[in-house]
DNA sequence: TTAGGGTTAG
């Protein structure tokens, strides 16, 4: 310091001294101080934390920027034990003389904030309690980590009663935190009056989290609705919008979206693509999921990215790609892993799915609740009884896991695909859950595999008492009496639903070819290329006829002649699809075609047999799992 | 000192 007024010109040298004396006439600062500050700023956090005992001892307070900037750099390195040593420091210590009221404020939202990130709400709110003033920074601080925790979404919306009531004014910051708490429709719009009326609905950030918490509660009118009025936007409002189509299931708009926005001028980041990778998973874009991956390269370390990847490839059917790219992926978390065991169950290589469940295991990874899903649906897939019951009555001895809803309902599905539908009903009346419609409707199902007409009309008289509108448990019982040849009780269960106005949903399969979606709807030739189908479609009937096909007319719903029932077999929508994907396929690559319902038994040995007489892979994925049809046979060994 | 977008199942 000498040396440096040493070096200063005259006039500026008697204004240092001054400032120097102004120093000096309050107490001398605590010798330790300097260095904290300077610590503070760039670390080591350990080195700063070792100072905070003798200052406290001292009873002299660091200032409060060094203090923010400490709590900063523990949330970034820290742990919450450090976190709790700042705080200590701070409640042990007075504020020193000549600060500004607000500066307690200042670090007393700072330890908020950090307890928030280190998801230790508790303290984040006794904190908040304690405080004598809170200004908007403090509550909005609180209302963000209710919004991000999960379950606490009421409260967050409390909070911001609370605040207007203390008359502190929300911000664009209490907004857009408190968006991600609005649950419902009527919260949401009642939210969205308020900014509007406030004024804020220009703010960007606002926006994006308006787009967003209507896209996550499906109204995507009215998220893009909002989206359309923006001037100006940024990458995260794109962002926002194209992850909520692919979110929502509607692939194709995401990456019309996506188009868009580079047409706009924007670069894809990290979660644009994430997004693209979901839209193409859905809607089984292989060749647009590719294009993706050579720009996913750039950012290797990102493992969200990675791991949508990932299930891209498990979805599209690729797990050679799949494969490939797991073995090279540096980190995997448990996301990683439980996309690869269900990819792998999904795909019919449930023998497989579990060795990768071991080897998760054996490299130290965790299994959460989710993994375990995929591991009882590997049993259930496969006929794997003895396994599926060994895991669900394990889980919780060795991972910690008891046994949800999910994994029940796995169970359920377990027995009542192997036919042991008397044991399904007794593990039902036995679980520690009522059984819910989904539960009924797995054993629903089951009962339409195994014929079992009884069964089934108890099973879907259960889920019509807990969801009377539901449909799918009429259309099922109508199925299963369809396929008794019960067709009175079938008519009866058809009558019901046309009184009530529902209608079945329309078969649908999809196909990417160039770049370019072509959907297919059962019995309905409204491709452009509808005449080419039907005689592409003739061709392989009579080349699969001559291997033996014979139409399977009991997948057939209504009670019509069998020229008829044929007929509306023929024009099942996989069938159009295999049929076009004939006509235009590469050689040599194989055939993806995704689904909107479970494929039908007549389709099914439909297909093994075209996959036969043309030499041909075709991959079809329905909702729930995939068939690779293979040489006339396929992956799910006709169990599914 | 406070805020927005992205991954696994069902």
């Amino acid at each position: 310091m000498r040396s440096l007024f040493n070096r200063l010109p005259c006039k500026r040298l008697a204004a240092a001294r001054r400032s120097r004396r102004c120093l000096h006439s309050h107490s001398q600062p605590h010798p330790l101080l300097a260095t904290f500050s300077r610590l503070s700023d760039d670390g080591p956090l350990p080195a700063a934390l070792a100072l905070l005992p003798d200052l406290t001892a001292a009873g002299v307070r660091a200032d409060p920027i060094s203090l923010c900037r400490l709590i900063k750099l523990c949330v970034r390195h820290g742990t919450a034990n450090d976190g709790r040593l700042i705080h200590d420091h701070v409640s042990r210590t007075a504020n020193s003389g000549g600060e500004a009221p607000d500066t307690g404020l200042l670090v007393s939202n700072s330890l908020i904030s950090m307890y928030a990130k280190f998801g230790l709400l508790h303290d984040a709110l006794e904190l908040f309690g304690d405080m004598p003033h809170r200004n908007v920074v403090s509550w909005t601080t609180v209302v963000a980590a209710l919004a991000n925790a999960g379950g606490r979404k009421k409260e967050a919306l409390r909070f911001l009663v609370d605040m207007k009531r203390d008359d502190v004014a929300p911000n664009s910051y209490t907004y857009s935190s408190v968006l991600g708490a609005c649950g419902t429709p009527g919260v949401l719009a009642a939210v969205h009056a308020s900014i509007v009326k406030v004024g804020l609905d220009s703010d960007v950030f606002v926006r994006s989290s308006l787009i967003d918490a209507y896209m996550k509660l499906g109204d995507l009118d009215s998220g893009r609705g909002v989206f359309d009025e923006m001037v100006t936007r940024d990458l995260v409002v794109w962002n926002s919008i194209i992850a909520g189509f692919a979110q929502s299931g509607d692939g194709v708009g995401a990456v019309e979206l996506f188009m868009r926005m580079k047409e706009s001028g924007f670069s894809a980041n990290q979660g644009t693509l994430t997004s693209v990778l979901r839209a193409c998973t859905g809607m089984v874009m292989l060749d647009l999921g590719r294009q993706v991956h050579a720009h996913v390269l750039k950012y290797e370390r990102d493992l969200i990215l990675h791991n949508a990847l990932l299930d891209m490839y498990c979805k599209c059917g690729s797990l050679q790609e799949a494969d490939a790219l797991f073995s090279r992926m540096p980190r995997r978390d448990v996301i990683s892993w439980s996309t690869m065991v269900s990819g792998l169950a999904q795909n019919g290589r449930s023998v497989e799915a579990l060795k990768v469940f071991d080897l998760m295991q054996s490299e130290g990874s965790t299994p959460n609740h989710i993994t375990m899903v995929g591991v009882l649906f590997a049993c259930s897939h496969a006929g794997l009884v003895e396994d599926g019951w060994y895991y669900f009555r394990s889980m919780e001895k060795l991972f910690g896991i008891q046994p949800e809803r999910e994994h029940c309902n796995c169970m359920v599905d377990l027995l009542g695909r192997s036919g042991k539908l008397d044991e399904a009903v007794k593990f039902i009346s036995e679980m520690n859950f009522e059984p819910d419609s989904v539960i009924w409707r797995t054993l629903l199902g089951a009962c339409r595999m195994h014929k079992n007409a009884n069964l089934a009309a108890y099973a879907a008289r259960e889920i019509l008492k807990l969801e009377p509108e539901d449909q799918g448990a009429r259309i099922l019982l109508s199925n299963t009496y369809a396929d008794l040849r019960q067709w009175l009780d079938a008519e009866k269960s058809w009558k019901v639903m046309r009184n009530q106005g529902a209608k079945k949903e329309p078969g649908r399969s999809w196909i990417e070819l160039g770049k370019q979606v072509h959907v297919f709807i059962a019995g309905e030739l409204s491709h452009p290329c509808s005449a080419g189908i039907v005689q592409e479609l003739n061709r392989l009937i009579r080349l699969v006829t001559d291997l033996g096909y014979v139409p399977l007319t009991e997948f057939v719903l209504q009670d019509l002649e069998s020229e008829q029932k044929e007929d509306l077999l023929k024009y099942h929508s996989e069938k159009l699809a295999v049929a076009f994907a004939m006509m235009n396929s590469m050689k040599g690559k194989p055939v993806r075609i995704m689904k909107n319902l479970r494929i039908c038994g007549d389709c099914h040995s439909f297909v093994k047999l075209v996959s036969k007489s043309e030499g041909k892979v075709i991959i079809i994925r329905d909702p729930v799992r995939f068939h690779h049809f293979q040489d006339g046979v396929c992956s799910c060994g006709d169990y599914w």
